[in-house]
RNA sequence: CGCGGGGUGGAGCAGUUCGGUAGCUCGUCGGGCUCAUAACCCGAAGGUCGUUGGUUCAAAUCCGGCCCCCGCAACCA
């Protein structure tokens, strides 16, 4: 990066850091597309700008994955990291640097920090002293028992201590709520505010568990080896041990540039970032965030993008397709700023061929063909005389000013729109002008120059404006134009584009068949799907070990009571989506038995169906609705959930042995 | 009454803070042009702004009730 003069003012951004579990898929990389449109846009205007990412490497998912491959948990997440970083380098983004949680730095300071907290007293050791529920595997506080027993399940609890170190959340309750108030733009969009101040704040903060016990993967309490720091002291450190804090002294780097400007992370971590980390620096004594902004997800069509329903897009897949400007356009132009957005096949395409290739593209290669074709490539500057011209003119210098007031607000998809609308203007004025015809002429020679050198620079501001959304494609404009004066500064006036020749056209994007991408596209995902398939076969065997490991003997299975009953009347349970509520006879007294099925089906296709149930199930309260027992049903590889239904001939109350 | 967000022409969104002609992109239809990637430009059709009451000269916008969707929380015996 350019070394800054004295005045140069810092800009420092940071993404959350990616959870090293496993690939990231597409929604996951719209945060790094995101956050790197606005760094380099800052770079762009002029600003010294730091832009961090990384991983986030510790816990027990990672533990369990690592155990499941049979290889360390280091070696599982360099694998993972490395996935990572090649994705965020494919997408072409110009992070700084890229943390790591299991870097040595970071772990000697987290160390460091914790220890500091500790010594003057908001970290506290203590017992996580409570109530147990060995089936639920949860732990309840006393006020949280209902009538002595799990709230859950309701069924006895066992009082329980286990030693944990809390950090003192409470005592920074009012002065981070002042500093909300204080400062509007802290969070956003404006309307998450509202939640965590309603949800969190208002309610009083509880002290904060901030180690384990459970798993050892993770960074050990230095003075206490036994506990490991959990999540929130390890990974919200990053961005300033990224930096190069330390209790000790910190680096120039950090003193330069700390606090950071934005910290963009998704809306599900925002009341880690607004609550949990100001918190922490206060307790060490250094200043907030400017500001927070927990930008929405990007969905399946209207799902969210889950492996277990096999919607999940990488961006990798995506760039194979539509490459790494057509990802990029879609994930920047097509996301709202406070609403979830969406991403599918067809609307991808869909907007790659009328904005990308349609009007974009064409606009140059029509423009830079008529350059040559008419002027063999030479550009003669001209001024603006026609009214026009100056219309042209003027909608270039406004779309600058547009596009810096929107992304003062973060509001990338506007900033984009606003640039498009100039290439749309552009092309509008190729049709007010008619080049062509004027090409036929021989007094028009000099009409048709000035028009064609207008083209030429208003696509030059396309380029420039362009350039921190879609670097690759601005750069090949760059080269077709033949020209370098591509900085931001050049864009204060109309008519800075040098004498000079253009180069050949070449399309920036070729327009895509939809029906034969699509086509392309489904094939693919077979084959994706059939290769997991295979290798899932072949995993199984291990995993049925590690499930249904344990052997029982006949005694033990004799302790259950199987029977079948046949489903008399059924209804959802209130205020519950999961829960259906039976009356079974089970050749008895008749029976109910609540059963999260509702998902999958209705109460309709159940009535007149016979079930095996496992009747001598201690009885439940689920969401207060007694059940008698539970129906027996499969879960499917694919996450449907069958019931088993059996032959009608079987009559109710049937022993099943 | 757990917390919050949303319901605007076929699709996706803006507009709601500070009431006053309902806007943009895509799609559809008609026309124009031929420099260009069957691209580009112009025009048109299409909305009682979820519903229902109220305030007002005037409501997408303000107030009340209701319906539906989506997150979080709770819940898959």
């Amino acid at each position: 990066m350019c070394e800054a003069n004295q005045n140069q003012e810092k800009f420092y951004v940071t993404t959350a850091i990616a959870y090293a579990s496993r690939k990231p898929h597409i929604g996951n990389t719209y945060e790094i597309i995101l956050t790197d449109a606005i760094a380099r846009y800052q770079r762009l205007i002029g600003k010294d700008v730091f832009f961090l990412t990384g991983t986030d490497e510790h816990g027990q998912k990672i533990e369990d994955l690592a155990k499941e491959q049979n290889i360390t948990p280091k070696a599982y997440v360099d694998g993972v990291a490395g996935e990572i970083k090649n994705i965020w380098d494919l997408m072409n983004c110009s992070y700084s640097k890229f943390i790591r949680t299991t870097d040595d730095y970071h772990e000697a300071v987290v160390q460091k920090i914790f220890k500091k907290l500790y010594e003057q007293g908001d970290i506290y050791k203590s017992e996580y002293e409570g109530w147990y529920c060995t089936p639920c595997e949860s732990f309840w506080t006393e006020t949280q028992l209902k009538d002595g027993c799990c709230p859950d399940c309701g069924r006895p609890v066992q009082k329980t201590k286990e030693e944990a170190y809390f950090f003192k959340m409470s005592k920074y309750q009012d002065r981070l709520m002042q500093y909300i108030e204080d400062h509007p733009e802290f969070i956003q969009p404006e309307s998450r505010k509202k939640e965590m101040v309603n949800n969190f704040l208002k309610p009083g903060l509880q002290d904060l568990c901030v180690s384990r016990t459970s798993f050892q993967w993770g960074i050990p309490v230095d003075f206490d080896p036994k506990h490991v720091i959990y999540v929130w002291i390890d990974a919200l450190t990053n961005y300033i041990t990224g930096l190069g804090y330390d209790p000790d002294g910190s680096s120039e780097n950090f003193k330069k540039y700390w606090p950071a400007d934005i910290h963009i992370i998704g809306k599900d971590i925002l009341r880690f970032h607004t609550i949990y980390w100001p918190i922490m620096l206060m307790a060490l004594d250094l200043p907030l965030p400017k500001q927070i902004f927990g930008h929405p997800w990007m969905l399946f069509g209207e799902d969210k993008m889950s492996k277990s329903k096999g919607n999940v897009m990488y961006a990798d897949d995506l760039v194979r397709h539509f490459g790494v400007d057509g990802v990029r356009y879609y994930s920047l132009k097509e996301m709202p700023f406070a609403q979830d957005g969406s991403i599918t096949y067809d609307t991808i395409i869909a907007r790659y061929n009328s904005d990308l290739a349609n009007t974009l593209g064409n606009l140059v290669n029509r423009t830079i063909a008529m350059s040559n074709k008419y002027f063999d490539g030479v550009v003669t500057p001209f001024p603006s005389t026609e009214s026009v011209d100056k219309e042209l003119a003027e909608a270039c210098l406004q779309t600058v000013h547009t596009v810096d007031e929107l992304m003062k607000e973060l509001r990338v998809a506007d900033a984009l729109e606003a640039i498009m609308a100039l290439a749309r203007r552009s092309n509008k004025y190729i049709d007010e002008t008619a080049p062509w015809a004027l090409a036929k002429e021989e007094d028009q020679k000099d009409r048709l120059r000035a028009v064609l050198y207008h083209l030429l620079e208003s696509i030059r501001f396309i380029g420039v404006l362009l350039s921190p959304f879609l670097p690759e494609t601005a750069d090949k404009i760059f080269a077709q134009l033949n020209c370098e004066i591509r900085d931001y500064q050049s864009l204060s006036e109309f008519g800075q584009f040098p004498e000079g020749k253009v180069a050949n056209p070449v399309p920036l994007f070729a327009r895509i068949d939809e029906t034969k991408k699509l086509e392309e596209i489904q094939k693919e995902r077979e084959a994706i799907l059939k290769a997991a398939e295979k290798a899932q076969k072949k995993s199984e065997p291990k995993e049925k070990e590690a499930v249904e490991g344990i052997v029982i003997g006949i005694e033990d299975f004799s302790k259950v009571e199987l029977r079948v009953a046949q489903i008399q009347s059924c209804e959802p349970v209130k205020k519950s989506d999961k829960l259906l509520c039976l009356q079974l006879d089970d050749g008895q007294e008749g029976r109910q038995v609540v059963s999260g099925i509702a998902p999958w089906y209705q109460p309709a296709d159940l009535i007149g169906k016979k079930v095996v149930i496992v009747a001598n199930l201690k009885p439940a309260k689920l969401r207060g609705v007694i059940s008698n027992g539970m129906i027996l049903a499969a879960d499917c590889p694919d996450g449907d959930v069958k019931v088993i239904f059996v032959d009608d001939s079987i009559p109710a109350g049937a022993k099943i042995r």
